[in-house]
RNA sequence: GCCGAAGUAGCUCAGCUGGUAGAGCAGCUGAUUCGUAAUCAGCAGGUCACGGGUUCGAGUCCCGUCUUCGGCUCCA
């Protein structure tokens, strides 16, 4: 984990798995990707009729795809390592071979390619591969030892420079990622220049493990899941809840300061409001299916009513079509003229009433929103604006529904239900940039209280070519904010990297990507530029020439979901929160259970509480060490140890989670400083 | 959604090739009055994820469903 590059090359190099195009690899990537040919060596030494695919470097290490009748499985790493290590002992130079598409095909037919000479069946991934390399592009294969694979490098010069490696897991694989293509064994290995970083890269996954926000949230008792609820529907338990109440106590002070005002809006909408908003057909598959309300009688009736209508029309239209179609349409157009203009009547009403009969019954359909901007849109709309009222900034802690497909689930990672950190801001062409850099800005003032060091904003922008399918077709509007966007992120110094061709359907964005403390990568947050949806609601305020125009919206969200970013913070503070956040801050522990002792204790406890601070009272019958160990084991941040001698100079014996015996303070003074703490937000 | 693996008490886990369920912690009750990470004893706790099948007999074998995990795909 500790290599040279900076975030923007791993960030760009996590594009490319086909070394044909993008920046040329890294000196860790050249080592990951020889070893995938190594593993590929010794894969074929002990099941020669194995057929490969691809073997690319990626995050954390390598893979490569294989198709073999044996399923490969974590007991027979240690044989294949042990082949590999031969392989790594050998020495073997890597060397590359450019050569002409029909050589590559006729050494793919004989099965030579991806092996360790010819054999009976062909080297069929290989083969296709090769097919789809552009006509004007090089082909080349690279040897180490009796192995030939195709590959456009680059390599490392000898297989012994593979400074230290292991396998790590399999897993399947489609073909090139199609599930109509064959499924592939996956064997993911990693590698480093040596033994050293190797060894680091395992103990951060040791200690990732210690802090998996599942495993903690169900120690620190934070959250939990019940099958009777359902699938990625989270419940938050009085502690975790309790960070979520700080999370959004940080996000209410901070957007009110930066001049947002809070709105709220409820859970479901009706499908017209997503017809509306273009996220229905297109997102319909995320989202959950709609409600039918059945007893409706007005609009059913309505319905029925047109339903009538509708048939007594589609009968008229079909009986002028018999006519005509006889005739055929010129000739009818000519000699029946009246009755013709009848049928394009009666076809144009019937669109009509078809759409309302369609609009009144999807009148009747809601859907739980999967994002909140449909809404906000509204109260937009709700209130005639001018271009005083903007920037208008409408904040809320909305609470989202997405039906993330069964597979997709993931502890607090990916959820069903998000409460998400929302907000959009509106405004002219003219304030864009300081409202999107305000918007960076905050992320920076986030990423300081929680001690979030390294971070990466990924700026999407979108492919001309796409324009129309991918992207909404206004070249200039996408030009203008992905300029303005470039400018204020160069401009404020922020750390980013641009990636073409992924930026949102509407506008381009950001996402945020940040490091735990022990180095694992989030995506926490998203900001995303949308000068397309506001038009569609028809959203307009008068400017100072009195006309009409649509504002551009910016959807942002610095936090993140509440379910994202605290699994986030339980990783990266390994259970162990700051004061401020912590469920628990202060837990007194009296010495014995004797009346005068706990009256003094809860009287502690009552003076915290009457300042919002988390504090709890152990008056269970425990032995003095026990009651620590139990606070210990919950990571109470604070932990108040009562005896008499305390109770006598009216103060405080201290102990605080991960440091230990801090000694007795005088009970004002520790008061003081846990109120200060907690409000600027400190450890 | 697809492929693979797993699911035993609130938690962590044991239960061999089928013979009818067990520990530690947590919980409850009582005793213990202890100055910085676990005092002692007793009690209670399970439709072995759910549903079907094979068998004299299923936690154990087979099938289906659900959930979780590892990947793939997805994340406008």
């Amino acid at each position: 984990m500790n290599d040279e590059r900076s975030v923007a090359e791993d960030v760009a190099a996590e594009k490319g798995p086909h070394a044909h195009e993008g920046p040329p690899m890294t000196e860790l990537e050249r080592i990951r990707h020889s070893c995938a040919h190594v593993l590929a060596t010794a894969i074929l030494r002990l099941w020669p009729e194995a057929q490969f695919a691809a073997g690319p470097p990626v995050e954390n290490g390598f893979y490569y795809d294989v198709e073999l009748p044996h399923r490969i499985s974590p007991e027979d790493f240690e044989k294949i390592e042990a082949e590999m290590k031969k392989e790594t002992k050998a020495n073997h130079v890597f060397e590359r071979v450019e050569l002409s598409r029909g050589d590559a095909l006729e050494m793919a037919k004989r099965g030579e390619l991806g092996a360790l000479g010819a054999r009976s069946s062909p080297s069929k991934f290989k083969l296709d591969i090769i097919q789809n390399i552009p006509e004007d592009e090089t082909i080349t294969l690279y040897r180490n030892g009796d192995f030939t694979d195709l590959c456009a490098g680059p390599h490392v010069m000898r297989t012994g420079n593979i400074g230290a490696f292991r396998l790590t897991n399999v897993a399947s694989a489609y073909y090139k990622g199609d599930e109509k293509n064959p499924q592939l064994q996956r064997i993911y290995g990693t590698a480093f220049k040596n033994k050293t970083q190797l060894d680091e890269y395992f103990a951060m996954l040791e200690e990732a493990k210690k802090r998996d926000h599942r495993k903690l949230g169900k120690e620190l008792e934070l959250f939990t899941f019940d099958d009777d609820v359902g699938p990625g529907l989270p419940m938050w338990l009085p502690r975790g809840a309790a960070i979520i109440e700080e999370l959004e106590k940080l996000a209410k002070e901070t957007e009110f300061a930066a001049g947002y005002q809070r709105v709220r809006t409820p859970h479901i909408a009706r499908e017209n409001l997503y017809l509306t908003s273009g996220h229905l057909p297109y997102y319909a598959d995320s989202m959950f299916p709609p409600m039918e309300l059945k007893y409706d009688a007005t609009e059913e009736h309505k319905a029925a009513e047109l339903e009538g209508i509708i048939s007594e029309k589609l009968k008229a239209v079909a009986a002028f079509e018999a006519i005509f179609s006889k005739l055929g349409m010129e000739e009818a157009r000519r000699d029946h003229f009246e009755k013709f203009e009848r049928l394009q009547q009666n076809k144009s009403e019937l669109e009509i009433l078809n759409k309302r009969r369609e609009d009144l019954l999807s009148r009747s359909r809601y859907y739980l929103k999967a994002m909140n901007c449909p809404h906000h849109h509204k109260l937009f709309a709700a209130v005639p604006r001018s271009y005083r009222d903007l920037p208008l900034r409408l904040a809320e802690y909305g609470t989202n529904y997405r039906y993330e497909q069964s597979g997709e689930l993931f502890g607090l990672m990916r959820v069903r239900s998000l409460q998400m950190n929302d907000a959009h801001i509106y405004c002219t062409e003219e304030q864009f940039e300081d409202e999107f850099n305000a918007v960076n800005q905050m992320y920076l003032k986030y990423f300081k209280i929680f001690g979030i060091e390294k971070y990466v904003m990924r700026f999407s922008t979108h492919d001309p070519a796409e324009l129309g399918q991918k992207f909404v077709d206004n070249s200039e509007l996408w030009l203008k904010t992905e300029e303005m966007v470039r400018g204020v992120l160069q401009r404020s110094g922020i750390n980013y990297v641009e990636v073409p061709n992924e930026a949102a359907f509407y506008g381009p964005k950001i996402d945020v990507q940040v490091w735990s403390a022990i180095g694992r990568e989030f995506t926490i947050a998203t900001n995303q530029v949308d000068f397309a949806v506001p038009a569609r609601f028809g959203l307009v305020y008068k400017t100072r020439a009195n006309t009409e125009a649509t504002p551009l919206c910016i959807h942002r969200a610095p936090l993140g979901t509440h379910e994202r970013f605290i699994g986030f913070l339980i990783e990266h503070y390994a259970g162990n929160f700051p004061l401020w956040l912590a469920p628990e801050q202060v837990r007194i522990l009296p010495i014995g259970d004797e009346a005068p002792l706990l009256e003094y204790a809860r009287a502690i406890q009552n003076e915290l509480r009457a300042h919002e601070v988390r504090a709890e009272l152990d008056a269970s019958s425990d032995h003095i060490k026990a009651k620590i160990s139990s606070a210990e084991q919950m990571k109470v941040h604070t932990m108040l140890v009562l005896g008499n001698r305390d109770m006598e100079a009216n103060a405080v014996s201290v102990r605080e989670h991960g440091k230990g015996n801090l000694g007795a303070r005088p009970r004002n003074e520790f008061i003081a400083g846990v109120l200060a703490a907690i409000k600027q937000r400190r450890g």
